[in-house]
DNA sequence: ATGTCACTTTACAAGTGA
């Protein structure tokens, strides 16, 4: 079984390269964020024809996420109960294969005290209360999406430079923690071990890419059935090349997780 | 810190969010 979450900066505008990724990685299930487009607009005609099965919970412009499966959906759950801005598209999730899957696009924060950051905790904390009401941690589940935290210093670039930070404050990872408390692995961090990173995303600005500053913001967090089967984890950064594949990329790379 | 991108609009440049 493999999944492939990837924050794509606009299905429309990515579409040519998810399908590149979909025949590299031939991934069974595939958590997309940022789609930034409406259900009706969403391309899932193609995408029925490379083989999956559409789940999607789009909105004009912003935020956006999509699950994609070629092993089947049931049980489609479009955002979560005490969603404090559920006007906002941010969750999807179904059984697929042997599988819960959640994707989700976690709020971005803005900056360390502003509106938007309050906004950001108070939204973990709500996602966090329906996660433990909702679903038993003794069951395969899996979270996959852009977390937008860097979950501890080995996530970031410059850990002095991050530290305190928005996508690295304490707070933040503080919630991180408590997704994990209730019973999940961080998949990417398991099997990396005390390596930094792998990063999954380089701001566009200032060549962050060419000069490596990125930040390891999109996660998987696997119940222990899951880990328990965790084979790898790497990240396509060829993906987040501007000469690679057709048209812009993302500022995010894709994140596959292979499980036994 | 700042070599960007995508989207939207009493649109054809500028604001917003990331």
């Amino acid at each position: 079984m493999r999944l492939v979450t990837w924050n794509v900066n606009s299905i429309k505008q990515r579409l040519p390269r998810v399908l590149a990724m979909i025949r590299r990685h031939e991934p069974d299930v595939i958590c997309l964020q940022e789609t930034k487009v409406e259900d009706q607009l969403f391309p899932t005609m193609e995408l029925v024809a490379a083989g999956y099965e559409c789940a999607m919970f789009g909105q004009r412009a912003y935020n956006g996420v999509a699950l994609l499966s070629r092993v089947g959906l049931k049980d489609v759950r479009y955002g979560f109960d005490g969603d404090p801005i559920p006007g906002q598209a941010r969750v999807v999730s179904a059984q697929t294969g042997d599988l819960r899957v959640v994707c989700i696009y976690v709020v971005n924060g803005q900056a360390v005290g502003t509106p938007a950051y309050g906004t950001k905790l108070a939204w973990l904390d709500a996602f966090r209360v329906w996660m433990a009401a909702t679903f038993d941690p003794a069951d395969p589940l899996v979270i996959c999406g852009d977390v937008n935290i860097a979950p501890d210093d080995r996530d970031v670039w410059d850990p002095v430079l991050w530290r305190g930070s928005i996508l690295a404050s304490e707070p933040e990872r503080a919630a991180v923690r408590a997704l994990e408390a209730w019973g999940l692995t961080d998949l990417g961090r398991a099997a990396a071990g005390d390596v930094p990173g792998p990063f999954t995303f380089w701001d566009y600005t200032a060549g962050a890419f060419h000069k490596g500053w990125g930040l390891r913001i999109d996660l998987a967090l696997g119940t222990a059935p899951v880990a328990d089967r965790l084979e790898s984890v790497m990240v396509d950064r060829d993906e987040r090349k501007p000469t690679y594949g057709e048209g812009k990329p993302s500022d995010h790379a894709p994140l596959i997780v292979t499980l036994l």
